[in-house]
DNA sequence: CCTCCTTGGGAAAGCGCTTACCGGGAACCG
DNA sequence: CGGTTCCCGGTAAGCGCTTTCCCAAGGAGG
């Protein structure tokens, strides 16, 4: 950028040096500027609009007040809650945010976490979740720790094996719980639509979902397992390859709020009445879609208090670290999962 | 950040000088490096896992490859699918973007242009919409000039009077649009849930819709229109003071999604059976929101297409600036305006 | 064999800031 | 009244990089 104005510009209008007009202008420690040159410099700066260069006091300081914050996709609304949790946080730490969406390309984590160690992020927070590409994860772990080695502080949400903290959503257990108050209903032949194979948030909830079932003896065969990407249309189409086979079952599980939005409308689609032909659930109760009708059965994650958790985590300066932080949804009963008769 | 490994220590390692480690990793203009040592040199780097500091390379190339955005909340699925375009695009040209999110706070666009501003960031994106705050808009206007003059490029989304290239999106037209599709579907008696009417976004859709019913005859009663903020809080209390006045309406436009869906929840609440109750529409065309049922019609926004174009705008150079781009939307009919008789 | 050009490496000057460190004057003490 | 402290402003050394300028070496041409 040229022709901006630099604190030599603003020294010079005050006719002092560049040392006094620096602490005149951040107050610095246990040093004193007289309160005549003072006014003079900050006045000086005002008239010249003065704006820090941010690169030139990174340098000078060896620090900067940037959080790098890496996730899937910014128009998941899953992903926009916890951003807007640690933006809120970020802000409140007079911290700024660089966001990098990796849309879910392999390795692109890794990549955004080198960016932000070359702007010396403090704080660097990776959101995300992929449990099968081990090489992957490898490097993302090698990447963070070497940006920890240099002063950082990174913290991992949903990404286990990283060694660094680490915010875990009890996906299990939340799913577990669902089981039970489906099953409390009344239900007891069920179907999955089970997310992506390789992401850990999609298998954690499957997992419970199916403990819950299986100790209670409801059933859940294999075939009525359906996977598919986290998305609405991947809830469409795995709702409708479920329904190509005809399944005997009354209540399908979603492992997402998104994927259930779809598989609803795949239900209408089909001529299934709901919520009384088939019962639905989601996970995660995305605010958004709160108000769909029939109202969806789901988790609740507090994904804006764990993105801001995420940056506290990062900001106190606990001794023993890497730390973890286990976070659990609560079931929420709504209109789409109403009672049968047992 | 400390221990960090500088050029410096790949050129000791290399055996080379500061400045021909450099050229070997940037490639230099018609200066060419001897091609062994150019192979030395990387080797060395990635051996070190060498990796440049973007504050030097700020500061000694003087410009940065940064993207401030600022919008007023991510967790808002209007912005969010902005925020989306604007990153697709950013990383195809291999731009970082800073984000910041305004949370409706008068002022603070331009407390982080100012923010961008010390960081040098080679592109502004300000998306927004505020009309009343004139004071507030002169010191924005002020801040991107400033911001310009200094070499940066910046654009504005849905906030016009601001001396820089600017999206506009079609709001009065789409609504008009709207307006006419709703009349032909045979409706006569409309309310509107407005908005903040401090926003230009909604103050034009109002005006849009207005027009249309007003060239046609329609009844548009001033009791009629109701406005609240642009949330889904907002849509359903907009709702409940609309019930409150007995209405004699078919068809109710809210000027968002957002706000519609929580209309649709008072009307629910408040026993009216949907569709055939009472039409309701939307604006915007929310993908989160596109399975709602009954299906929402609206008016589709390219929002993402927006936030890309904004990142294009600013980085085309034309020579005549500042641009406007007009950006129009498309009515969508669906199931939640069922065709009344005239 | 000498001069002129070309090739390519190195020294060093910044970019704009912070922060030791230095030093002159005033205040205070014996 | 000289010496010791403070107090507070200025000088200058970096932070890690890019890039201009200089210069040595080698090849071509006369």
């Amino acid at each position: 950028m040229t022709g901006s104005v630099t604190l030599h510009d603003v020294a010079r209008r005050a006719g002092v040096s560049l040392a006094t007009a620096s602490r005149a202008l951040n107050g610095s420690p246990n040093r004193v500027v007289r309160e005549e040159l003072r006014e003079r410099v900050l006045r000086a700066a005002a008239e010249l609009r003065y704006a820090p260069n941010a690169h030139a006091q990174a340098m000078a300081r060896g620090r900067t007040n940037i959080v790098g914050l890496s996730l899937h996709d910014i128009a998941d609304p899953y992903f926009s809650a916890v951003a807007a949790g640690v933006m809120r946080e970020a802000e409140a730490h007079g911290l700024l945010v660089t966001m990098a969406s990796t849309e879910r390309r392999p390795g692109a984590e890794t990549d955004y976490v080198g960016a932000f160690r070359r702007h010396w992020a403090s704080v660097v927070i990776v959101v995300g979740s992929r449990t099968d590409d081990r090489a992957a994860t490898d490097q993302l772990a090698e990447e963070l720790a070497a940006f920890e080695a240099e002063g950082g502080r990174a913290v991992a949400v949903s990404q286990p094996r990283l060694p660094v903290d680490t915010i875990s959503i009890d996906n299990h257990g939340g799913a577990r719980d669902l089981g039970d108050a489906l099953y409390d209903l009344g239900h007891r032949r069920f179907a999955v639509l089970a997310g992506p194979t390789d992401l850990l948030t999609a298998t954690e909830r499957v997992g419970g979902f199916r403990e819950a079932l299986a100790l209670r003896g409801a059933q859940l065969a294999p075939e009525h397992i359906v996977s598919g990407p986290f998305t609405r249309d991947g809830g469409y189409e795995a709702m409708r390859r479920l329904l190509d086979r005809r399944p005997d079952v009354t209540c399908v599980f979603a492992v997402n709020d998104v994927m259930a939005v779809g598989a609803m409308a795949a239900l209408r689609d089909a001529g299934v009445d709901l919520p009384a032909g088939m019962a639905v659930a989601g996970f995660d109760d995305i605010a958004t879609l709160r108000d769909v009708s029939p109202g969806l059965t789901t988790v609740r994650i507090p994904l804006e208090e764990i993105g801001a958790l995420a940056v506290r985590l990062a900001l106190d300066d606990d001794v023993e670290r890497p730390r973890l932080r286990r976070v659990g949804g609560e079931v929420v009963v709504r209109a789409s999962t109403p009672a049968v008769a047992g």
